[in-house]
DNA sequence: CTATTCTTTTAACATAAGATAAATAATCAG
DNA sequence: CTGATTATTTATCTTATGTTAAAAGAATAG
């Protein structure tokens, strides 16, 4: 839990209390590159932080396999959009590279909240950052060009495309594969 | 303040002190069509919501106006990217149709999470459901083309198009306006 | 009501990205 | 190590959207 209590210090510093109590709601878990850590269809009941290794949110549009999004090592990661609505989720979490992560328990998490306010200002700290990133990513997607997304990415995030599959990287970027090759190829 | 009491209701309701420590940290504000309520360039230090009317957030990038967002009666709007992180705003709140809005003091508000964490879990569940309108947007970006993105549009939000002038609307989208007019002849 | 300005549409052409197929290249299981 | 699978690139052709310019239409001020 090292890691992830640095990380929470960050944000907002905990009692040992509260640090317990977090703790007590978590478990470490082990798991595989390719494994999906959640699978489409069921409501998002955890959140993650990772502490070794990449992870991705991915969905499937008409068939094809989209991302929606990546997390590496000293982050989180959950389906958002089934975490706080309650409705079962359309996309899994999958492990691109061998991973330890902390998974807390949402539901007592929430519970935690009555008796912790820290507890509950550090988690809307840590989304409305997360928040932030994402209103950040629609204007990246609003008007530039496929080729400024992608070299914003190698900018940004160059381990994005040093640890993932560029298959992945190319839905993310909202593009095909073909044409991110071709992209790349324009240097 | 009657609308955005009920409004609060529905997320988290309040105690009457805490409604009361609210409306006291807000003013409202009357505000003709045209006109920014907030201008490019400074940190944003305010939460609105809309009695009445419409407002936008946009920017520009290469000189071009891009609109972020659109938002409506009895709804929320900040530019959180400047909000939640102190840095000032590259963009602009600006009133589509004439408005009553309420102001609330941000920083004012913060200081109040300490005294009714009732507060704090509100504008946690408020802005929880704006990141993940805005979460669900960007898949609606990734892999949808301009004219499904329109007709979602148009079922989803029909109000847009009917308030909205539309060059406003083609940025929203992703589009140029010259496409959005296109796509609307397809019919 | 009219002139002016702002908004939307239409047209013609250019270009970025999609689709499909096939060829390399890299990875993995046995 | 080798064959089989998976990932990436390359090529060709098609299509959606961008760009620019101009025309038509709507809104607004005086």
């Amino acid at each position: 839990m090292q890691k992830f209590f640095q990380y929470i210090h960050k944000f907002n510093p905990l009692t040992k209390d509260a640090l317990n109590a977090i703790a007590e709601i978590s478990d470490i878990i082990e798991i595989k590159r390719n494994k999906d850590l959640q699978s489409i269809g069921h409501t998002c009941k955890t959140i993650y932080f990772i502490n070794k290794g990449v992870a991705r949110i991915y969905y499937f549009k008409d068939g094809i396999d989209i991302t929606e999004s990546f997390s590496f090592e000293n982050n989180i990661i959950a389906r958002v959009e089934s975490l706080f609505t309650g409705k079962p989720s359309r996309k899994a979490i999958q492990i691109l590279e061998d991973a330890e992560v902390v998974a807390i328990n949402a539901n007592q998490l929430f519970k935690l909240y009555d008796t912790f306010p820290e507890i509950e200002r550090l988690f809307r700290k840590i989304f409305e950052a997360a928040y932030v990133e994402t209103v950040n990513r629609i204007e990246g997607m609003q008007f530039h060009s496929a080729e400024e997304r992608y070299n914003a990415l190698l900018n940004e995030a160059p381990n994005v495309l040093m640890k993932v599959p560029l298959k992945y990287v190319a839905s993310y970027l909202g593009i095909t594969q073909v044409s991110l090759s071709r992209i790349r190829g324009h240097r």
